[in-house]
DNA sequence: TCTGGGGTCCTAGGACCC
DNA sequence: TCTGGGGTCCTAGGACCC
């Protein structure tokens, strides 16, 4: 392995992405830039479960946090400009960035659809790395219009947590022997991997900062968090992580969509309509990508968040819509008590195979042909919808 | 105020086999 | 009556990420 000390890595990362991209599309049609004022990306503002995807800084400065009800974001600041996603134009965006960064090394690593790694240690010396950092963030902002974050340090974990310095359109170094001066006096909650629960559990040991948790045996952290994630938060808190920057893309592991009802539901009709619906997503995309899948999971969110899954192995890989709703409904019957409102239900596929071998079964449902058919059907509907949008 | 949607990985217990 | 050890697979649930 290449130790840290010789590595250079970047972490590029899109300042609040959908608000950015929607703000960049605004002003090409002669509109605010939503950037400059408190706006947010949000689903549907009159419905009480929609919550904010994108905040500007501006709405941040008034408390608005990601992820957060849009009811509660209005109520903090009532004039908040409100703008809707725009799944087609984020893709065309991203696309458009990770061209860009690709173009500073080959070896990059597509973390998510706004944020990646490049492996420069061939390409910049550290004396030049701010540099092509900032030629890079300057690029991106003259020919896309949208900021971006630059992290640079001496391994993936130390670029993504100086991307996350002070933002926008920065760019941060974190290299290893910066980490005592730079990253130990961060709350531990700055650490990646370190969510809500984690948090809660070092505060309650008294460990509060990442110098804290880096001085830490991983025996004490152990009984906290488990010995795997004892390891690894031991290792990230002291600014290692060996993990090089994969090129490969790899494929998915699982499928899945979810409906949040805007009221409760008990209806067997209804959510049997909503299981309906995202079966028809959940196969189409496996189908779209040419996986068929063996496992079924299904879940169920009560009023109080109360989760409760069900999964289960079919005798043979499928991609076939009816097959997959079948053993939902199957599933469902097992875990709902036909009374409780349900706020939420999911659908999800794993076990994913390529394989189009299929087992001819004596007992097969003779509607099969039929069900085929009709997803076929779906699917072309699908491909036509999308060409007339894009 | 009242909490979306889509993923990944880990853990712990039970079943089952040798 | 009390009772091994290891391995694998499966399931449910939990934690984290964007």
């Amino acid at each position: 392995m290449v130790p840290d000390s010789a590595r250079i890595i970047f972490h590029i990362d899109v300042n609040s992405a959908f608000l950015s991209w929607a703000a960049v599309k605004l002003v090409r049609e002669g509109g605010q830039d939503l950037r400059l004022i408190p706006s947010v990306v949000s689903g549907d503002p009159s419905d009480r479960r929609s919550i904010v995807t994108a905040a500007s800084i501006p709405a941040k400065r008034l408390g608005i946090k990601t992820a957060e009800p849009v009811t509660m974001a209005l109520r903090k600041y009532p004039q908040l400009v409100i703008v809707p996603g725009d799944w087609a134009w984020y893709r065309q965006c991203s696309d458009a960035f990770i061209d860009i960064c690709r173009s500073y090394s080959p070896v990059l690593q597509q973390f998510s659809i706004d944020e990646c790694f490049l492996d420069m240690s061939r390409r910049c010396g550290k004396e030049d790395a701010v540099e092509t950092g900032t030629r890079l963030k300057d690029e991106v902002k003259t020919k896309l219009g949208f900021t971006v974050n630059v992290g640079i340090g001496s391994n993936k974990l130390l670029a993504k947590m100086a991307s996350d310095f002070e933002k926008p359109d920065k760019v941060h170094t974190l290299w290893s022997e910066e980490v005592p001066q730079k990253m130990w006096p961060l709350g531990v909650r700055d650490l990646l991997w370190v969510g809500k629960k984690t948090e809660e559990r070092l505060l309650a040991s008294g460990i509060r900062t990442i110098g804290e948790l880096a001085a830490l045996g991983t025996g004490s952290l152990s009984r906290m968090v488990g010995k795997k994630f004892a390891e690894q938060l031991h290792e990230n808190a002291n600014g290692r992580d060996g993990s090089p920057v994969e090129t490969a893309v790899h494929e998915a592991k699982s499928y899945s969509a979810e409906r949040t009802f805007s009221r409760d539901l008990v209806s067997p009709e209804e959510l049997d309509r909503a299981f309906f619906r995202v079966a028809c997503i959940v196969a189409h995309r496996i189908r779209r990508d040419g996986f068929r899948a063996s496992t079924v999971s299904i879940f169920i969110k009560d009023k109080d968040f109360g989760v409760i899954q069900r999964q289960s192995q079919m005798e043979q890989p499928t991609d076939v819509t009816a097959v997959i709703l079948n053993e939902a409904r199957r599933l469902f019957a097992e875990i709902w008590d036909g009374v409780t409102p349900l706020r939420q239900v999911g659908l999800g596929v794993s076990k994913l195979t390529h394989e189009t071998y299929e087992q001819m079964s004596l007992f097969e449902n003779p509607r099969m042909e039929y069900y085929r058919d009709w997803d076929r059907r779906y699917d072309a509907e699908k491909a036509r919808a999308s060409r007339e949008k894009g």
